[in-house]
DNA sequence: CTCCTACTTTTGATTAATCAAAAGTATAAA
DNA sequence: TTTATACTTTTGATTAATCAAAAGTAGGAG
């Protein structure tokens, strides 16, 4: 049976690993779930056999498809809640965490349907996280200039706005690739220019050239 | 602390004895919540020894204050969501009681609160059941039952004495909604049927099934 | 006064989830 | 190659809730 405990477990790994790409240590599920690390392994052994998750013991931890699945449902019925309580009881958006962290395992299907059309499909929670579709899918993100971005910010390229040859070599040559992490280190409106740092690699851009790259957050 | 299988506990002795007259005995609360009579003793003398009861072995075991007092906010819970899940989200008032069975352990009072502001204070659930007010005093209510009205007599719907989801949609088929008006045709003792007049429609019931509606003068 | 019946309570086991602490393992440092 | 460290896994205990079945009790029938 998936009960709250088993939901909880599936979505922290999801949320620690979103795209399922790397495994998650012990230690990592154990610390966002705040229970001992034995007890964490004790339930990855469970979701192991429930075929939930496949286990290299002392190395990590991963979804399987099926968990994942479960996951992302778990994540729709949290972020629809939040907004719901949000948009029609008029909670502040401070507190609905927790209470949807509560709500999230026991709404049906049926009443997220309704939630979800009253609030006419939405894609993005309060928090801006996005909501999964009721297919599992996610919704892009909104992505926003580099040019907007503030001093500080960690973020992640996502698109390139510009097609011109020149400007893509210029890019590529200093390591602007799409999913590159990058830090703004300094916003110099005199200038006009951004400074970032990118693989250890400080790069000063004029601002024209960062109003063509979007980016999100890493 | 208070688990949902406690305030389950609690609100079944309150259901089942709503003056706090007499003494529930373990078998009757057994059967109420689907277990066996071993398992009710067992928490029957967890909640004494948190004085949420009194138990008088072999006799049977009543609410205290106190747990009368919690029990009450789990009746008020369970109602105003139900209620809330039928005129905000528009739910079937059969389906929505299984539902707020899950829901009245976990929403906190904040919610509870603004659904009442939202729903404006009502005093009565889908059901016809009166909710709790956030003080713990009930609304007044003097019903009685189908099974006892008179040739010629007209009625109006005010209460389903039955949660069960195949009850209310068969009583919702035949147009006995809360509210609606009924003029009693005939009472056969023999044929132990009922013959009602409901909006221009005749039909009839037999008299267990009147049995668990509540009716009040037009 | 004894015994039957219906009910209640007790006993012993089970499941899910947890923790504290002991034992084990991987990796990097010496 | 050995050792230290950090992490993971195992072990044994605990708590809440449950069930099946054995034992016990109240109250009426004979």
């Amino acid at each position: 049976m998936i009960t709250s405990t088993v939901e909880n477990y599936l979505k922290a790994l999801f949320l620690l690993d979103q795209h399922g790409e790397k495994e998650v240590s012990t230690g990592e599920l154990a610390k966002s779930l705040s229970v001992t690390p034995g007890s964490a392994t004790s339930m990855i052994k469970t979701l192991a056999e429930a075929g939930l998750v496949e286990h290299r013991p002392h190395y990590g931890v991963k979804l399987t498809e099926r968990g994942r699945t479960l996951a992302v449902h778990v994540v729709r019925r949290h972020r629809i809640v939040e907004l719901f309580l949000v948009e029609i009881l008029g909670m502040d958006w401070s507190k609905v965490h927790d209470e949807a962290e509560q709500l999230e395992h026991v709404v049906s299907d049926e009443v997220i349907e309704r939630m979800d059309i009253l609030l006419k499909r939405p894609a993005f929670d309060p928090h801006g996280d996005p909501i999964p579709r009721a297919d599992g899918t996610l919704p892009n993100q909104s992505f926003c200039s580099l040019s907007e971005s503030k001093v500080g910010q960690q973020l992640s390229v996502a698109r390139m706005n510009d097609q011109d040859t020149d400007f893509l070599q210029f890019a590529e040559k200093h390591g602007l690739l799409i999913g590159a992490k990058i830090t703004i280190l300094e916003h110099n409106k005199i200038a006009d220019s951004l400074t970032i740092k990118i693989c250890n690699n400080t790069i000063v851009l004029g601002l024209s050239a960062a109003a063509n790259i979007e980016v999100c957050n890493a």
